[in-house]
This record gives C-alpha cells, sequence and structure tokens, in this order.
DNA sequence: CCAAAAGTGTTATGTCTACACCCATGT
DNA sequence: ACATGGGTGTAGACATAACACTTTTGG
C-alpha cells in the first residue's frame, strides 16, 4: 500500500501554478480595476490582470502579496482568495491552473509609487478592455464577490483613504452595486454600527458646505467582522 | 518580450495539482460527512478525504466530478469549489496544491452502490477522526460554507431525498447550524418562497400522524438561485 | 444671493420572533 | 384513550423604505 502511494506521486503530471490579482480601486466617483499590458504569442499588448508564479517554498497567500508588491510596493493590502481556474487550455503556451486573488487597495496610496518596470493602468469598470485567457472570467466573478462581501462586511472601507467622508463611501457602495442609495438610509445605517469615528475636520474643496471627515473604529471593525449590514438597495427584489 | 515570456514558463517549477472532496449527508438526524482511509508512510491507516490527481486534459471540476463518481458512482451531484490550500509542506511526500470542492449527496442514495475498493465511511461531524495533513482546515472552511450557502440557497433540499417532510427538512436546516428552529416559523417562511409542492401522500412509520412529502419545485428552484432565506437563527445576535 | 452638496426625522410597511393549542393516528 | 409527532395563527418588536426641508459656504 504504501510504495503504491508513493508510485502515484510520481506518475502523476505537474502542472504549472499562477496567481493571478483582481486589483479593485475607487477614485472617489468610480470602481477601477488594475491591468498591466502584457506581451505573449499573438496577443502581444493585451492587457491583462497582474499574475506570477509560485514560488518553491512560498504558499499561495505568501506568493500573492508578492507579487502585489511586485507591482505596487504596498503591504497590508486586503487580499483573499478568490477562486481556481483550471481549464486544460486556459493557458495555450502550457496547462497553467491558476488561483485568483481579489484585492482592495485605495487608489491614492498607489498612484504615486508604481513600480516603472510594469506598463499599468487603471480602467474604469465600466470601460475594461479585452483580456488575456479567462481573466474575464475572474473579474465577472471577482466583482460578484465584492458586492457579496460589501454587503455582509465592512470591507469598503479598504478602497477608501484612512479619513473619508460619508458621501464618499456612499458613492463607493453606489459604484460597486452600481445603483443608487438614499443618503438618509445610508448614512443612518451606517452609523447605527458605530464602526466609524466622527473627526472633526471637514473635507475642503469639493462641496462649499464640506463634509465631515471619519475614520474607522479600527478594533471594532476587527471584532465585529460579521454581521453587518444588509446593503442591498430598495430595488433588489 | 516574447522570448522573456515563453523562457519564464520553461523555468517555473511545476507542482501536483489535487482534488479533495468534502462531502456532506444527511441520514434524517445528523449531518455527515464522508471519509476514506488511505495509508501513507506514517500515517496509515489515518482517515482522510477523498480525492484525486488532475489529469492532463480534464478541468477541475470534470477532475472533481470524476473523483467523486470513482467513489460513489453517482453523478449529477451538487458540487462547488471550496477553496484551494497551498501550503509549501502541507503534503510531507511531494509539494501538491490541492484544490478543494465540497459536494452535498443523500445518504440513501449512496449507501448501496457504494464501491467496494475504497473503505469508506460516514462519520458524524461531532465525531470526526483526525484526518489527513490539512484535512481538518478543509472540513472547518465547508461547514462554514455549507452554513452560508443554507442561509442564503435552497441548497438544502441536496442533501435530502426526492421526497421529503417539512420536518426532514427542519432537522437538516438544525443539523447544518446546530441549534433548534422554530417549526411554526420554518415552515411559513420555507412555504413563502413557493419552491415547494405537495404531494398527496404522506410518510409512513416514523410519526404515527405522518408527514406530507413535498417535492421541489424544479423550475423555480433554478431560475430562483438567490434572494433566498434568512435562517439565521434567533439567538444569532 | 444663489447654487450645490451636507445633514437630519418621521411615518408606513413589511418582516421576524415568540408563543400554545388542536389534529391524526398507531398502539 | 393516550402518546407522539404534525400542523397551524396572532400580536408585539424590529427593521426597512420612502420621502423633503434646512444648513453651510464658495463663488
Amino acid at each position: 500500500m504504501r510504495l503504491d502511494i508513493l508510485q502515484q506521486y510520481e506518475t502523476q503530471t505537474k502542472c504549472l501554478v499562477a496567481l493571478d490579482s483582481i486589483i479593485f480601486g475607487f477614485d472617489g466617483e468610480e470602481l477601477k480595476l488594475l491591468l498591466v499590458k502584457r506581451g505573449i504569442e499573438n496577443e502581444q499588448n493585451t492587457w491583462s490582470l497582474m499574475g506570477g508564479w509560485v514560488q518553491p517554498e512560498e504558499s499561495l497567500e505568501e506568493a500573492s502579496s508578492r507579487i502585489l508588491y511586485e507591482l505596487t510596493t504596498l503591504s497590508d493590502i486586503y487580499l483573499e482568495q478568490l477562486y481556481t481556474f483550471g481549464a486544460p487550455q486556459r493557458d495555450p503556451v502550457e496547462r497553467t491552473v491558476s488561483v485568483a486573488y481579489f484585492a482592495l487597495i485605495n487608489v491614492d496610496d498607489y498612484d504615486n509609487k508604481i513600480s516603472k518596470s510594469y506598463e499599468a493602468q487603471w480602467f474604469s469598470m465600466q470601460e475594461l478592455p479585452p483580456l488575456l485567457f479567462d481573466h474575464g472570467m475572474m473579474v465577472e466573478r471577482a466583482i460578484q464577490h465584492l458586492r457579496y462581501k460589501a454587503s455582509q462586511h465592512p470591507i469598503g472601507f479598504e478602497l477608501l483613504p484612512e479619513k473619508f467622508t460619508i458621501p464618499q463611501l456612499q458613492k463607493l457602495y453606489e459604484a460597486i452595486f452600481g445603483t443608487e442609495l438614499d443618503k438618509r438610509n445610508f448614512s443612518r445605517k451606517l452609523l447605527s454600527t458605530n464602526l466609524l469615528i466622527k473627526l472633526d475636520e471637514k473635507q475642503r474643496g469639493y462641496s462649499k458646505k464640506g463634509a465631515y471627515f471619519y475614520k474607522i473604529d479600527e478594533e471594532k471593525y476587527q471584532k465585529q467582522f460579521n454581521n453587518f449590514l444588509n446593503f442591498l438597495p430598495g430595488n433588489a427584489s
């Protein structure tokens, strides 16, 4: 029996194992996706998700943060495994199983630090270019998952700067769900979680009156990572 | 650029890609897990999830149904990708990335047809033996996911025979959530979905009065695979 | 002073929860 | 006739959804 099993290991064909990151950002108005240009075979200059290979001594999580760091020089990013894609012909060069991770970053944190070695660009979710391989499916699944997560967990904050206003947050949720929300209901629901701390400072320049900044109550946020809100808008029948 | 990329493919280390199935069943009283005995190195006679290797020409989904079929001779089983486990040392023999799928089957469908080549056995979720590798983590994640799914989607039916009674269904949900539910609220909520069709036939033998059988309205069930119930019990604060 | 966005309360509606009694039948 | 599980209704609490006016201030 023991030998049988060890022989089994030897006779199996191995696959390349890749990672691809669906990187969402928010610029205050629109939900964005970060893509890189990748030339490969006759798909030269196709836009693609940021990806890489898993290294012998690293876990999948480690690999995906490393790859994200290589592109953005950001660490401590919200990163979650999404789904694994392994259709035999998904990569025409060679069979590759790809584990997709989805990441949320604040566009402002990123913008300056962008590594020059990648041709990377933010795209509006409404105007995505054609994507490499099955990356379109990955993005589709990621947006679904983002909607679910945002409705159940206070995950939306990950996409905003440390200090943010309620109207900014509302715009973010409107962008994620592709719908309009009532600002009175929105702010009441949100504040009722007691996860937001109101600051004395107001946002200047955007509106005349100015909106108060809030920050997150990190402590409660960590503890209370369940039982959040039902943010599904009124017209979700 | 093109050559660079192709070279990259060649220089990457490949991994074994395995599949493991978390197979849930329900016997009318308890939620069960189907495990197989697997002797390997000094872990001989350890219980393990049913697993296998992905073959060169098959997708991950195909591989997991094939493996499930090999064990149960059942096809058309509810099967969903759960998570991919890839810690470098998770399999001491050789680095293996394992894609975990979770499956729901009706214990009655299975029992007779069980393939003799595997030493397989149903275990109560309360009395699981120690499991191989990181299979315990897989099971933990699977039960969490089952709870989520069962609360959001009419997925519980997959674990029951074609004809079932409301009390059976309630027992199933109680087993999944590890809690007691109010039968009046339960049946009202459930029937309000209009996904159940009441049959003329009554269950005999279990109770004196007998409970009516229901079956699922397949058509609606397929269409309405969203916006199901909030089944979280009253004490879920 | 006016335009533009911020901020705030109330009411009606629907949903959820808790709870208790009668029904059908096999023994 | 009685024990066992099946089946049903209601009232109070709570959450949601719809809705409009006042405030602030830069230009």
